[in-house]
DNA sequence: CTTAGTGCAAAACATTTGCATTTAT
DNA sequence: ATAAATGCAAATGTTTTGCACTAAG
């Protein structure tokens, strides 16, 4: 089940799609990352090899990708959403406080996943979204009342502190 | 613990604030949603009141109310934010093919947020929980087993969960 | 009075779309 | 030759920001 640039590259044609050197160039990032990443920075690194390459290619490309289950996008709050290969399924961890993403096995949400599908019949795909929260470094250096009810005062932004 | 438009408002001003307008119309209208609604529905309702409500005016007290931990955000997504009270904590499923949202108790999450905080250290929370996957209705079965709070606006995308 | 809050318009941000042109097959 | 894919620009949808002005305290 090796993931190989000309093995997306051969489901592409298999569906019709032509080969082409934006393609090669964004399944190649695609692999490289080997995690999540944002189509901004698939943009940029695919504009550093052939800097004509737009935008919008890219996401069209992500999104053929994406019909034909290679690649999974997930949106993780606030900022833009990351993509990774569908092999690599993960749940995300997302800290409401820092920003940092911890990526868990979707084994250990499966208690959840069947719970839901007894309780509400809804099948779960958790890749797709991610869960907010406070990591482990930022726990450690507010008050340790994990029973909080006190909503957490900041916001992570990617950029901008609000 | 009766969250009332007045006991918000009075929060506001315990926090230096101001009561206006616009403010009370908002919190009125949280009140009412009781459940989750999007900033752009929110503008609409209290312009039906006062048409000169600016939606910038809105951003910013819901921003100034998540503050004060009186309501809470989630991302669902493709679409806009949703808010609710942060008193009705509840977790989201969100149908990747027909968006509709279905609101799941806490308890039913129990056992990820504990499974998550003893691997990872981590602490949910369940405010942007929010759980992609597939209906009940997209799935081709006939029963009406959940409660569908958001009715599937046809803003779908094809999505394949790994 | 003082300054938090507002309205308006414009910017910012992430993504999508229209269309003429290029290019893989 | 033919339709898929691209580049570009402009449009979309959601949220944020700058700034002069209004109004709550």
């Amino acid at each position: 089940v090796a993931v190989t640039v000309d093995s997306v590259l051969e489901q592409l044609r298999a569906d019709g799609g032509r080969i082409t050197t934006a393609r090669r160039l964004l399944v190649k990032e695609l692999l490289r990352a080997r995690g999540h990443v944002t189509a901004e920075k698939l943009v940029k690194r695919v504009q550093a090899s052939q800097p004509d390459v737009a935008e919008s290619t890219i996401y069209r490309i992500l999104d053929s990708l994406e019909r034909l289950g290679v690649i999974v996008h997930t949106h993780l709050g606030h900022g833009p959403a990351v993509y990774h290969l569908a092999e690599e399924s993960h749940g995300h961890l997302v800290c409401d406080h820092c920003g940092a993403v911890i990526e868990v096995p979707l084994d250990l949400l499966g208690k959840v996943t069947s719970a839901v599908r007894e309780h509400h019949r809804f099948e779960i795909g958790v890749q797709h979204f991610a869960i907010g929260g406070t990591c482990s470094r930022c726990l450690g250096s507010r008050s340790p009342a994990a029973t909080t009810l006190t909503a957490p005062e900041g916001r992570a932004r990617a950029s901008r502190a609000g």
